[in-house]
DNA sequence: GTCTGACCGGATTGCTAGTCTGGTCAGATG
DNA sequence: CATCTGACCAGACTAGCAATCCGGTCAGAC
């Protein structure tokens, strides 16, 4: 594959991506997304398979780069429950600024057909489960961490917990001030709601 | 108001449930309703100011079934993280039968317009979230609550998490067995995911 | 060998006429 | 006179059809 195939596959993936966030799948057209990106349309099935494909492949660029943020702000010198507060922060952050991330758990018709959709959602699930697991593992090692926990089956909860108040911020059906929920759902996550007596 | 006229209001009530239930809001006419109630249309708007609102009346009803069947299976001897595991299993069962209480969640448009599930959430969200806060009310006062929580807050919180798991299992998005969310569930929820150390 | 855009069929949209339905109210009922 | 009703209305929804659009292909240009 020679470099001005890379170009093009690039080129492809920004402006799709660009037009994606900005009209949803279902009011892009694959021809505006090749015209964009200055290739012809027939080019664009060299380098993925469908226009479903392609959506996919911007979704999981966008979760590239919000997990690599996440990477980033959840240092590794602090205790495993810190690290998850930074990760729902993150989320907060890009999923407020990002439609194409967002887009999936809102279930817009107009924007995004059901099987889109649950593809992304799926997508995003695995990878940030992904590495809710992987921190509590090095909690655990670190000490920080329960070793009661079962670590997968503890992410997959921990994931659909800090979802949850992330979505119900985007629909706007919490009823609370973000900062106050973000607060006690790392107090509850980190400590829980019984007094220990 | 005679007594011929509470039982109208009534069987419009049943019959308007059965309906909902079965059909959805939007292919459940309005004169169905009053034809298996065995009143004239005009009468159903004796009763309630529109269909709208005789919809709300029966989501509230049903959830007044689910709270009464929460309020027996929370025990008031045990401690209060028991009774909000007690509470989010009532959940799952009501809502896994109960069409009416899970469509408001489950946005199918074909069953109810977008409008009248806003409202019918609402209204779940603020009985379910207000048991909840008693509830943590009565552990703090019996000391199964960490005093530092705000109960109106942590209610909120702990509503979303709580229907998050519901909410996944309903639509099979929930990746581990229901049984394993739920105790590791009621485990954070209790104890936190901290060590302590 | 690499790339393209004219072309295909099936899905979607726009339109219109006809039907349905939430809500009203003049009048029947007892 | 209080209670109740169903014919009626306006506007929303549906069916059906023609016209258009669009994802994906492939014969041929470069």
């Amino acid at each position: 594959m020679s470099v001005r195939q890379d170009d093009a596959r690039e080129r492809l993936l920004d402006a799709a991506t660009q037009r994606f966030r900005r009209f949803g799948t279902r009011h892009t057209s694959v021809e505006s997304i090749t015209t964009a990106a200055g290739t012809g349309k027939g080019s664009l099935y060299l380098h993925y398979q469908s226009k479903e494909e392609l959506y996919l492949a911007t979704v999981r660029h966008a979760v590239d780069g919000f997990l690599e943020a996440a990477a980033t702000a959840m240092h590794p010198d602090q205790p495993a429950p810190a690290r998850l507060r930074s990760l729902v922060e993150v989320a907060i952050a890009h999923y407020e600024r990002d439609d194409l991330l967002a887009a999936p758990f809102l279930d817009d018709r107009e924007l995004l057909d059901d099987h889109a959709a649950t593809l992304a959602r799926q997508l995003q699930r695995e990878r940030v489960t992904d590495l809710i697991r992987t921190t509590l593992i090095d909690g655990q090692r670190a000490g920080t961490i329960r070793a009661g926990l079962d670590p997968a089956v503890a992410a997959a909860v921990l994931f659909e917990i800090g979802w949850a108040i992330v979505r119900s911020h985007l629909t706007r059906e919490l009823t609370i001030p973000l900062g106050d929920a973000l607060r006690t759902l790392n107090d509850i996550v980190g400590h829980g709601t019984g007094s220990g007596h």
